[in-house]
DNA sequence: ACCTGAACACCGTTCAAGT
DNA sequence: ACCTGAACACCGTTCAAGT
């Protein structure tokens, strides 16, 4: 009888967990990711989920490598190594963009799956760069820097609750701002008079570009 | 009567229970920074401290500001923009390796005053390399990734309990990393192989470096 | 093998009541 | 004005019990 394991249009399993807390995340926000949220979407009891996952951590994590490995295979591969790991970071930026509470992870915990997936991807492009051994290391750390940089923006962004709250964060941090000693805090006060009008996105590539420029000039200075 | 204000060594403040929850988070780690361990640690309600303090959040981020901020004050300035911006990022660094619990808020609140600090005393020294203006975002803030990135790398080693449980972590994580299909991760077990043997320090500041010599390379590209 | 859901051991935060 | 500490409204996680 295979309608045995039909019984709830098919069993648990780590994957359709997974689904459900991106789904809550990416409506909710990841304050509103709780096992009894999530066990409640799933029409299962709460201690259900750890037969499938160790704790709330991996879970999180789960969910964050589940979407960074569709990036990284959806990822045209150009020619040139230049513009492939732009290609990487922007489709890392767009993914934060849609999924925000990404950023908490990515930029705090160094060594998990999800972030090695975009080390190794970088590596390999700066490796093609013709980088030298010994510069290697610090080059490909350099530009994880500047994407993680920026899933360290999206988390903040992220923890901000609803968007009437945000707005109401927003003004109440430029009011801050404006607030600081000119005399203490001159270059702070000039950098934030030219934060509301610029494109995140741009600007993002700009950091980018400017990391690649300085590899480029160790490559100059070290030929082959 | 002066007693009045003398009557439990000094009334409670905001000073006095920052002080204080440094101290929990140095022994104990962040885990143990609780209303209510701190309270009994200042011998007084746990709600006596929401008089002084917005939130918990509020808490950490004046004293991640008040080791910063010494810091900052204790710099010696060099002559050169170079030398001095090196001198701000190894602080950061060696303040990060007294309280790595700082690493988690570092890098997760761009905002905060703290970080606000950094950014300004950073930010001078770009400015005062002769960067053009267009290029003093970038250029400020691909230093700051390269700070905050080391924060980041820190407080992931602060949430790592206690030197033993740290120590078997690592030799797990090692063990993970070696079992990484070598088809899938090849620069990344290349990586790994070389990361025991290397110098934290040392390689932070090769990453300053590394940005500090893309920015020059900026400044011959346009000069003035 | 997989699931249930009550129970446990905590949290941060609030607030009526005190001094 | 400042402090007390019980109470509230949650959490993640465990585990005896079921199927």
């Amino acid at each position: 009888m295979a309608t045995r394991t039909a019984r709830r249009t098919g069993a648990l399993s780590k994957e359709r967990i997974v689904e459900a807390a991106i789904g809550i995340l990416d409506t909710d926000g990841e304050g509103a990711l709780t096992f009894r949220a999530l066990s409640a979407r799933l029409a299962t009891g709460s201690g259900a989920i750890y037969w499938h996952i160790a704790d709330k951590q991996a879970l999180v994590a789960a969910a964050t490598d589940h979407i960074i490995a569709g990036v990284m295979a959806g990822l045209a591969t150009p020619r040139a190594p230049q513009d492939a790991i732009r290609a990487v970071a922007l489709g890392v930026f767009d993914a934060l963009d849609a999924h925000p509470w990404m950023g908490a992870l990515l930029s705090s915990d160094p060594w998990q799956r999800a972030v090695l997936r975009i080390l190794e991807n970088v590596g390999r492009q700066v490796q093609a760069l013709g980088v030298p051994d010994d510069a290697l290391f610090n080059a490909t750390t350099a530009l994880m820097n500047a994407i993680l940089g920026i899933a360290a923006q999206h988390a903040a962004a992220a923890r901000l609750p609803r968007d009437t709250e945000r707005s109401a964060h927003l003004t109440a941090m430029a009011g801050e701002w404006a607030e600081l000693d000119p005399a203490e805090y001159p270059f702070v006060r000039q950098l934030a008079a030219h934060v509301p009008g610029h494109d995140d996105r741009e600007q993002f590539l700009a950091g980018i570009n400017l990391v690649l420029t300085g590899i480029e000039s160790i490559r100059e200075r070290s030929p082959r």
